[in-house]
DNA sequence: CGTGTAAGGAATTCTGACACG
DNA sequence: CGTGTAAGGAATTCTGACACG
């Protein structure tokens, strides 16, 4: 949650620069509903280094000839994975309290 | 190093959010060599988290009335102090390594 | 569908200076 | 010494549209 990595502190020039991937194309898959970045009073947006590995991902969806929809599912699957996990370790430490 | 928390990628606006200080007060503690931003191509300042915390740091010296020479031989004080561990780090490893 | 680009405007940042104290 | 502010300009970002495919 605050963690540093979460934390959307950057620009997308800079996101631009870490990714390689054009301004274009990162205003795009947010478009496309596969990033979130948040926005300043003046709506510029806002990167969270998550994000940059998020359009790192993406981006290599995209040259395995993904389309955004596709890679959207995908992202779906992989955070309900991470729910059931967490779910999981609900349960283990329920269990163990209970010796 | 490569490490979220050193890297340059935050933009002073968001700085001065995240610090409560004046950009103004950010810049001034940049040119009494207290805080070392990077630069983009066109000369826009670029802070890392590490530079936010140090920042958070300066204004509690401020508050104490300390002056910003003074803040600034603390922190060459402490960055002396860290170097002088790794450097018994280092030995230990050393003779550790011998048994 | 995914991405480049030119267009016009708005938000953000920069520097150097004056002010106060 | 430390910080606010108005000033003018430059860099950055934004949106909506046209283009190609």
């Amino acid at each position: 949650m605050s963690t540093y990595k979460e934390k959307k502190v950057i620009t997308i020039g800079i996101v631009s620069e870490l990714t390689g991937l054009s301004e274009r194309r990162i205003r795009y898959y947010e478009e496309r509903k596969l990033i979130f970045p948040d926005r300043s009073k003046g709506g510029t947006r806002k990167y969270s280094f998550t994000d940059i590995e998020k359009l790192m991902n993406i981006a290599n969806h995209m040259e395995d000839g993904l389309q955004t929809y596709e890679i959207r599912k995908i992202q779906e699957k992989e955070e309900k994975e991470v729910r059931d996990q967490m779910i999981r370790g609900q349960l283990n430490a329920h269990f163990n309290m209970r010796k």
